[in-house]
DNA sequence: CTAGTTGTTCGGATCGTTCCGAACAACTAG
DNA sequence: CTAGTTGTTCGGAACGATCCGAACAACTAG
């Protein structure tokens, strides 16, 4: 048995592994277990524990990769934030641009390896096999969201006109 | 047109947001690019101009990850170093744990939380689409094997056996 | 215009990681 | 046994990243 605030910094590590900051990994931790739907940054910050600057920066991190979400209630005062709808997706898609950099990678090291013949040939499978999962890893993001429900695409593309969702 | 060196650099800064230390990065550029099929210590260290200390800790770290294996030749004085049959094939995998650690993420996520039907609902989809990943990716991995070569399988249990390859 | 609130930016301090050089251990050849 | 070579371990230094508190800018209400 854990406690929510120990779920909020198992968040803040594994996000860390995967290239965000700590303070990121917290917040989206907070997002994610918090019931409630208006996170402002006093509320987080009170949650956290950390400096308002670190918020602003870690915020502003996660809004600008896509992870997170800014608006501010009609009438409202201060800044809400909430997670992407499809946080997870946009997680996988950002990852995958890795083996867009490892094609790359192997590329170049085919343009400055000489013709050693093992050389080329491992740097040549390096390339078509971070090429082939470049090319076959979206289609796996497809089949999860047709599995999880027929109209997920539809729904996906109307969230993303810009029009906020909560009141 | 770039030089060896540069690509050498590249694969130290590729490899490091893998998670790999910089220098365990360029040692496998060095690896991937150099014809030299029999690399040892004081070949990467005037390559790579580290120092025999840095050398030893993260040719350690390859070789407990799988990445790298090292040998001796017969009556050899000194070890030398090879990048694994399966390299790209291992690092996939050693990535994809990660999809099991954000499924108990979830899933601790899940035993913390209230009854919030919205952040359940949240970290419900979180777990199962981790869980897919899981287990889908293993097979996208078989299909590449599988299209390079039909036994490629074969192949690879033969190099696994402990039988060390070059001469 | 003034006062209060919200979000951003900046300099300094702190923390963790990595690297290097030197001492050490293990092994081989003669 | 001795000398030389190879690989590992350890302490200190240097680097980068992050975080905090304070000053600053932008905006709103009255």
């Amino acid at each position: 048995m854990a406690t929510i605030d120990e779920f909020i910094e198992n968040a803040g590590l594994y996000y860390e592994r995967l290239g965000l900051s700590r303070t990121a990994g917290r917040i989206i931790g907070c997002l994610l277990a918090d019931t409630d739907q208006a996170a402002d940054a006093p509320g987080l910050r009170e949650r956290l524990g950390v400096a308002k600057s670190s918020l602003s920066v870690a915020l502003r991190q996660l809004e600008q990769s896509g992870l997170v979400e800014r608006y501010r209630p009609t009438r409202g005062r201060r800044d809400h934030y909430r997670l992407a709808d499809d946080v997870f997706g946009r997680a996988f898609r950002a990852k995958m641009t890795e083996f867009d950099a490892f094609t790359e990678l192997a590329e170049q090291g085919l343009s400055v390896v000489g013709q050693d013949p093992v050389a080329r040939a491992r740097l040549e499978l390096m390339r078509d096999m971070y090429a082939f999962m470049a090319r076959e890893f979206p289609k796996l993001l497809d089949e999860w969201e047709q599995q999880r429900s027929p109209d997920a695409a539809r729904a996906v593309d109307t969230t993303a006109d810009g029009s906020g969702k909560p009141a």
